[in-house]
DNA sequence: TATTTTAACTTGTATTTACAAGTAAAATGT
DNA sequence: ACATTTTACTTGTAAATACAAGTTAAAATA
């Protein structure tokens, strides 16, 4: 069922490294064993070492400073939604509850939808579901996503409560979030986003309108997010 | 005074593409040159040919596929504020204005500040300006900056007005941006923020405070950024 | 002692080589 | 005519090597 790729080696050392930096085995301002060092210790070679530590530092865990070394960066404490590693993730999966507004359903795309469609999406349709994610029981995002329907067997029968929509992608269909785009926008609360976020009507919501791509060069995940930015920020790194 | 440092050659290819992209020589959905045949058409080897699209796709400027090659990504039409390169550049330099609110003045660092302050920072001061800059005359963002005070002359006397700062600090005093940590939020705009975005009192603002990493380690440069959202998005790249 | 120089590290850039894996079109077979 | 296989291309991964450039601390020198 499940083809188990072959994974990179440099990918397994970056995995490696962010675990022990999110595990705090490397602190915030430690420096990381030289290149060198981790070639003999994990029995690669430098170029192998760097695109590990290259990709750890656009991720942001590092910083490289030629003639010193990777120092370890420190890390976000707020929620991390700009990222690509997705919520459920970024907030450490502790406090983060989320809550089915609408089953995930096949339906055709919206009239006009807020990004452009291929042919391909068009004719397919979409899968729609609405969720409320809340952290320490406070609503924070009103989520409504849009799945391109293209081979993804069962999806609308997947139990998501508690789950990140990202893990259930890549460990069912392995799909995997490569990156994408989203606008952002304050707009003020209506009033079907003010009963599910529990704002007044007409206070301050930040809008995302996101725009994901996958490893599947036709599959795009759509998400319209609305966030309470009252209590938390919304966090990112560029 | 100025140094020419070195440019290396990965590079020189990866402006030379860029531009190319820019300026539509290579348009969306296009297929670049192989990487043999950059190799070739530019006198390198793959590797180094390898390190410039590895970054133009980290830019958005290409997706790679393997197999296929590296296609030309649409370009963003919204404001780029969310990306490293700063507005002025983003939006064009056409109908972007900017005004001085306040000049650049040495002062001392705010009592509470958004960010953490080194011991550094918070001895030598910081540089202060307000401006506000205008999309086809209409006021976009209100932006409140601070530079940490470490060795920029004369830089408190400089002409701002439609220049972008960032321009300004790589032009005369080689500093460049490297990335940066930002949290956003949506919140009323008090009487200050819609005298100056022209908006009505306690509507919807996009505020943004940023931390921007510079290529000289200690240095950091911060803004605070009110956006009026009603006719434009903030866009970004994820 | 104080200063300068050197040496030993660090990461950055670049070449060369080899094979794996994905894509698409041409060649082949039925 | 259609389906399959082959082939030639693409990017991905990985090794081995070399030198450049920045940093730091030890060593040499004044």
């Amino acid at each position: 069922m499940v083809v188990p790729k072959t994974i990179p080696r440099y990918r397994k050392l970056y995995e490696v490294l962010r675990k022990h930096i999110l595990d705090g085995v490397y602190k915030e301002g430690d420096l990381l064993p030289s290149e060198n060092e981790l070639c003999q210790l994990y029995g690669m070679t430098r170029p192998t070492v760097r695109q590990a530590l290259s990709t750890l530092s656009n991720d942001g865990f590092i910083r490289k400073h030629q003639g010193k070394g990777s120092i370890v960066h420190h890390l976000p404490r707020a929620i991390g939604i700009l990222s690509v590693s997705g919520t459920t993730s970024a907030v450490g999966d502790r406090n983060l509850k989320t809550k089915i507004i609408k089953k995930p359903v096949l339906i055709q795309w919206p009239q006009s939808f807020m990004f452009p469609l291929s042919e391909l999406e068009n004719e397919s349709g979409c899968i729609y579901m609405e969720r409320l994610r809340l952290l320490d029981d406070v609503p924070i995002f009103y989520d409504i996503s849009y799945i391109g329907n293209i081979n993804l067997p069962r999806i609308t029968s997947r139990q998501f409560e508690n789950r990140s929509l990202f893990r259930i992608l890549r460990d069912h269909y392995r799909v995997e979030i490569k990156g994408g785009e989203q606008r952002l926008k304050a707009i003020p609360a209506n009033a079907r986003i003010s009963k599910f976020l529990k704002l007044h009507k007409n206070q301050p919501v930040l809008h995302l309108e996101r725009k994901m791509e996958t490893n599947n060069p036709g599959l795009f995940v759509y998400s319209s997010i609305f966030c309470n930015t009252e209590k938390y920020s919304i966090f990112g790194r560029f």
